[in-house]
DNA sequence: AGCACA
């Protein structure tokens, strides 16, 4: 009963000290602003600023109590005030003798961020996505994810704050573009603070982590069934079986996708049996028949996500169809059986101007010479088309340019390839005549090569 | 215009 004190709450003298408290401050004022304001009478060795329900209050620490005399001394003598962005303020000691700043490490700026997704699909964000986004501003490390109850969340390692700070304030607030996730997921918005991490530890490569400076680290046993083979992808994904049956879906179909367009296309990778085209809810789709597996499975992995026209149009998702042999019924414009000796059908693939360029689309000779795609054709070819990823986040301010790291060594099993095209004796088309697409850019790809441009045709212009 | 989220 006796504990409350006899203290008036506040006084109108104070003991001198070295924290000065600051009132009717501009709203938002800054660290910056404070220092400025004190320097002219000793050393700020600290601040604090938006204190106080209205955030309009603030603390500066001198080194020395003389200068924090020194400073109030002259105010109160003063004919002008002082001001900051020429509001006045007000001065006087503190009640307390030091400044502690219980900065949480969410303000402290460091190499890791913590990212929190949100959405009703948000948990839906493989970590390959966010891989992705947060490459386009420098070599991410590690990525580790977990559910809290702030939801689901991420921390992603950079080699330093300075990465992490670019991507922190070029991605904080801002949505996933919808053309990285799959349709079944919805808005999913990013909040990012700093973490109090400097180094994650990441134990296995598997669908909730990753340690991308080290691809040998074991992948975590839960990703792989008795008989050693992965069954659930990287990304944690179930990994469909192969098939030499590819299923191409066609998202953002600007421009007509032809069967011979198509045909062409996958005849880079092996000769393509069969085609046939249909409409599924609403957008194109195709299945691609190839007599080998792994001609089906380099198709895929090299195609994936790519676009067939330059500017993000046509972009394809391969999977693998559960069709081993299609049956096409009628040789047309959707379907096609390229094994019938049906001469017309063949003269007229092959007669079809060689919109690739030199190299015919001749069956025989790629059957014979699948092209390898080894480590060689890493190299970029196409920096000068690298689009700024941030547009499709309507940023207005223009970024960092993104910085593609080389993945130090590259997994194979998340890594996308670059485009088989890219080497090939026709030059990969440039950015420069399509028409715009506004809305639509293409993120970097880890390799730094341009996702996009799998085939240009002469007739867009 | 009056002292720092617990």
């Amino acid at each position: 009963m006796a504990s409350v004190s006899s203290q008036p709450q506040f006084r109108y003298t104070q003991p001198p000290s070295k924290v000065l408290h600051l009132r009717n401050l501009p709203w938002e004022c800054t660290e910056e602003e404070l220092i400025e304001l004190g320097k002219p009478f000793g050393k700020v060795v600290n601040t604090k600023c938006n204190v106080g329900a209205n955030r309009n209050q603030a603390f500066i620490e001198f080194a020395d109590l003389n200068q924090a005399i020194a400073m109030i001394s002259y105010y109160a003598s003063s004919s002008e005030p002082a001001q900051v962005r020429g509001k006045t303020v007000y001065l006087q000691y503190s009640n307390r003798q030091e400044i502690v700043n219980n900065k949480t490490a969410a303000d402290v700026a460091g190499n890791v961020l913590l990212v929190t997704i949100e959405g009703p699909d948000a948990r839906l964000v493989s970590i390959d996505v966010l891989h992705l986004v947060f490459s386009a501003f420098g070599f991410v490390h590690k990525i580790t994810t977990f559910e809290k109850t702030a939801g689901f969340q991420a921390l992603v390692q950079f080699s330093d704050a300075e990465t992490a700070t670019s991507a922190k304030n070029a991605l904080d607030g801002r949505s996933i573009p919808r053309y990285l996730l799959t349709e079944n997921v919805g808005p999913c918005t990013l909040r990012i603070t700093y973490s109090g991490h400097t180094d994650l530890s990441v134990k296995f490569q598997s669908h909730r982590s990753r340690d991308y400076t080290n691809p040998y680290l074991p992948v975590a046993p839960s990703a792989i069934d008795g008989s050693g083979q992965l069954t659930v992808g990287l990304d944690g994904k179930k990994l469909e079986p192969e098939s030499n049956v590819l299923l191409a879906s066609i998202e953002n179909m600007q421009y007509a996708v032809t069967l011979e367009v198509l045909h062409m296309v996958f005849s880079s990778f092996g000769p393509v049996q069969k085609i046939a085209m249909f409409d599924k809810n609403g957008g194109v789709q195709a299945l691609v028949q190839y007599p080998e597996i792994q001609t089906a499975v380099a198709a895929k992995e090299a195609l994936e996500g790519h676009c067939i026209y330059d500017g993000g149009f046509c972009k394809l998702h391969l999977s693998y169809s559960r069709h081993t042999d299609l049956s096409i019924k009628v040789n047309n414009d959707r379907s096609r059986d390229y094994t019938l000796p049906n001469v017309s059908t063949v003269t007229m693939v092959n007669s079809q101007p060689s919109i690739l360029g030199q190299q015919p689309s001749n069956v025989s000779m790629v059957t014979t010479n699948p092209p390898q795609y080894s480590g060689a054709q890493y190299a970029p070819t196409e920096q000068v088309g690298m689009p700024q990823p941030l547009a499709a986040w309507g940023v207005a301010a223009a970024p960092p340019a993104p910085q593609s790291m080389p993945m130090p060594m590259p997994m194979s099993m998340s890594m996308p390839m670059p485009m088989p095209m890219s080497n090939h004796s026709y030059m990969p088309p440039r950015y420069g005549n399509m028409p715009p697409h506004p809305g639509t850019m293409h993120m970097p790809s880890q390799s730094g090569l341009s996702q996009t441009m799998v085939y240009r045709p002469d007739h867009i212009q």
